[in-house]
DNA sequence: AGGCATTCTGTTTACGTAAACATTCTCCCC
DNA sequence: GGGGAGAATGTTTACGTAAACAGAATGCCT
């Protein structure tokens, strides 16, 4: 109703509308602007009795520092892009938490961009687009496949990526994949299962050829026979499509999804045809979701301490725009454990016909 | 290795490193400043052979234009704050995401906070911090229990809630969770139980306080016992501890879960118990969250359109930044259907003694 | 050909802040 | 109580950009 009170912008000139100013600030409490500067910035020490009354006009005008002008006479914005992959979908949400949470601890807001594809021209849009932006640092995660040339960035732009493929280019965060893979695997061959087969993800990602390429190391290792992967693409849809193919097969007794999601659709996929897990066929996944002990039955994944990871990539950042160090080859390891849960046993003796 | 060609900061006074800026292109390219401008922003014609020489100067020097100095000059940033509330990890994040989208397609990025409690203190020292920064609007999803006064904002930021508290404070929009509730406990009384238990969200959960009350009301209209509800707090884990509590009362056939988690947790226990999903007792979440369709059985749940949501504001902040639109009382609703899968079923007559 | 509208370009100025330097004040010591 | 060190505060200036205004070039019409 009463709107009288709103439209406070200034009309002057031709320049927008803005709160007060510190010159305003400085007026009021009869100092000079400079004087406010420092209390607002605690940058140096102002008498206490002064910097009461100025602390009092602020309160009084409302003021607030312009973020912008801050931002122009410092030269930094406090503020780092992060470009993700629709992952806010997948457990790799914890690690932009993880992001928002640390960069938040060191004064630091987070702008995010999500590309839909894990594209090369995608994500150099998405690169575009926010060094363009108002950051001081970049976050990449899962920039998959796109190559180190393709990003291009302001030299000088602090950069953190969790993605292995860019060890060596940029410094980088990740899960141990090929551990956790291995892990995975293992644990199905010392369960007794004479092979393990593997729906892998799609084959422009990483993360998904580092699992694809561990587990099969890992039956080659143990001079097993190596299947051929089904193809996936990290869903679930896709997980239970690959699942009816499964269900009709009496000779695969362990799968090592390349993810949780299309482990929970193989799940389903096996329970609808009477397939029984793990009696009938063992299921391991990877990324240890929220979900994943909450499925039926419930998971054996691989962790991914997504939370480390995202405080880790902050670090990294911070370490550069502190120091002037090159970090260019860093690359820091996290482990991946492998959690077990009910979805994996000893295989039957021999399965009767189907159903 | 070789690092001699790094550093190419301008070490000039106090002042901190930068790129070129205008000038620098300018004096190349021999023209003024202020053409330079014209050419950057694509404000006013400029000669096509002028605009050739300016861009090529540009691409020469690396030029990118200097964001802290354009939003001081024009006074906005194109930026919008959202707070989220852990939301990341439920089937909000895609509300996360289609904000995203939307506010890039208008040119905006999106500077996220993630706040670890709902609760007021939190919210508000989010606000506090987000209104501190480089922001020209504010998108607030499931603030809860957070007063409207307690937001203090200043006068002129636009505000967009997706929490339906805050409907005559601020413009809000959100999913018809009423109407959605009321179709999901009448689903299941039509499908003949004779009462419908609920295992609700947070106490101080604005969200969870409407299905609440159209799961009472639904009943009551259908005169109706109306049991005590339990108490949970969104988590799977919640959900798996009520189930064990359910699991061991006969007298319990529908349950309308708060959300899909919880709903995932409650079929967890039944199952370890032994009781039968839908045969023994039906179960429906809410979300609709991309794993409800693969969970085991599949989860009849209620749609959150979440991103039909983040997308709509979007469109209220961009209208509030555009025309000097007065939206205080506007309250955008979006459908939330019953999605019906599997969960469900009509009661058995009777059953027989537990397990 | 002259005049005027149109298009293009240049000059001046201000946005709000904080570093650098300059000045004033305070208080302590001999 | 005079001198001086240090603390407190003030003055000047520049950060890079774009709006406002001013001026120059071009073209078009009668």
């Amino acid at each position: 109703m009463s709107s009288e009170v709103r439209g406070e912008r200034r009309g002057v000139k031709g320049h927008p509308k803005s709160g007060p100013s510190i010159g305003d600030v400085a007026r009021l409490a009869g100092v000079s602007s400079q004087t406010v500067s420092r209390v607002s910035t605690g940058s140096e020490p102002v008498k206490a009795e002064t910097r009461e009354r100025v602390l009092d006009a602020m309160r009084q005008l409302g003021y607030a520092p312009n973020l912008a002008a801050r931002a122009l006479r410092r030269g930094n914005f406090r503020s780092i892009g992060l470009i993700a992959h629709q992952v806010i979908r997948t457990g790799e949400s914890k690690t932009i938490e993880a992001v928002i949470e640390a960069a938040r601890r060191e004064g630091y807001s987070v702008s995010l961009v999500d590309v839909e594809s894990p594209s090369s021209s995608d994500v150099s849009e998405a690169v575009q687009h926010l060094s363009h932006q108002a950051i001081d640092g970049l976050i990449i995660i899962r920039a998959e496949t796109a190559t180190p040339a393709a990003l291009a960035l302001p030299p000088t732009m602090p950069v953190a990526v969790s993605d292995s493929r860019f060890i060596g280019h940029h410094p980088a965060v990740g899960a141990d994949q090929v551990g956790g893979s291995r892990a995975a695997v293992q644990h199905l061959l010392d369960l007794g299962h004479g092979v393990v087969h593997h729906i892998a993800g799609p084959s422009d990602s990483g993360p998904a050829d580092l699992r694809a390429t561990a587990w099969k190391q890992t039956l080659v290792d143990a001079g097993r026979e190596v299947p051929e992967p089904f193809g996936g693409d990290w869903s679930a849809e896709t997980g239970y499509k690959i699942g009816n193919e499964i269900a009709q097969r009496d000779d695969v007794t362990a799968v090592f999804a390349a993810n949780d999601e299309m482990a929970a659709g193989l799940m389903h996929a096996l329970h609808e045809a009477g397939r029984r897990v793990p009696d009938d066929v063992s299921v391991v996944g990877f990324d240890d979701i929220d979900l994943a002990a909450h499925l039926w039955p419930p998971l054996t994944t691989v962790r991914q301490e997504f939370h480390q990871i995202g405080h880790d990539l902050v670090e990294v950042i911070m370490r550069q725009l502190g120091g002037r160090e090159q970090l260019t080859g860093y690359h820091g390891t996290v482990p991946a454990p492998l959690i077990v849960r009910q979805s994996t046993a000893a295989p039957r003796k021999r399965r009767r016909t189907r159903r």
